[in-house]
DNA sequence: CTTTACCTTCCCCTTACTAGAGAGTTTAAA
DNA sequence: TTTAAACTCTCTAGTAAGGGGAAGGTAAAG
């Protein structure tokens, strides 16, 4: 199968698809003469494997580790759960992060009238250096 | 003053207060003979500005927007409220979208054994391509 | 046989810095 | 005063994860 349709498949732009067969993580068969990559359908499952992976946001290293572990015969599912918690826990420190922030800007934003006076309570925040934490 | 107590004074390192000058967002007054950068305590507080948005998520491209308004005596409090707005719309779209991977990351880890057989439904949902949306 | 639609490699661009090399400068101690 | 530490400078290269586009070869359809 040519790189465009693995990329369809697997739900991938053609150069994403090109970028992981590069950094060695999807390599096809590469047919010598022509240089045109060649996806058998082995090539396929991994390449949705990579993408659905990286949906979930395992980097492109964590998605190497799954990668490894999905084609180990005598894989534990083990690791894959540790890996998993780790990555809901990072996530929710992104999202306690993030809540905090909009929490922050939202109050700043109802602070401020928001017509053509030229004083203004966010900009006066970020000068201020005394920001509600 | 000299770039590592710039660099305290603003809450950042002597790096990436020597990016913000080679970007032009910071410059301060360099020294012909030597190339040592001198800050004035304008400097400073245009650094400090820049650390309390960037710290908000505001991109340097924003920065640079926000550093402008800043600046400008003249400037209305809408457009500084508007940028803020759309920044807090942005916001909620990463929490609602980070939101929705933690639920399914948590619902495959919680279907997952963790133990060292080696079926695994986390593999095999990624695997499946059929994961619950 | 020609046109169009692929494919290839190659290199630069992105964001917002960080690391380190090699060389010059300032400051504080001996 | 000398010397050694602690700064400073520029420059290159790297990070994550590809995207954009050029120059050139190939495949499939009419």
């Amino acid at each position: 199968m040519n790189i465009s349709k693995a990329a369809t498949q697997a739900g991938l732009t053609v150069k994403t698809v090109r970028y992981y067969d590069t950094i060695g993580m999807v390599c096809p068969y590469q047919n010598p003469q022509t240089g045109y990559r060649d996806y058998s359908e082995r090539d396929i499952a991994k390449l949705q494997f990579v993408g659905s992976a990286r949906r979930f946001n395992f980097s492109i290293k964590e998605c190497r580790e799954l990668l490894s572990l999905y084609e180990d015969e005598n894989r534990s599912s083990e690791t894959v759960k540790a890996l998993t918690m780790q990555k809901i826990s990072d996530i929710e420190d992104r999202l306690t992060e993030l809540t905090r922030l909009r929490d922050k800007l939202a109050y700043l934003a109802s602070a401020c009238h928001g017509d053509n006076r030229p004083d203004c309570p966010i900009l006066d925040a970020f000068s201020a250096n005394n920001l509600p934490s």
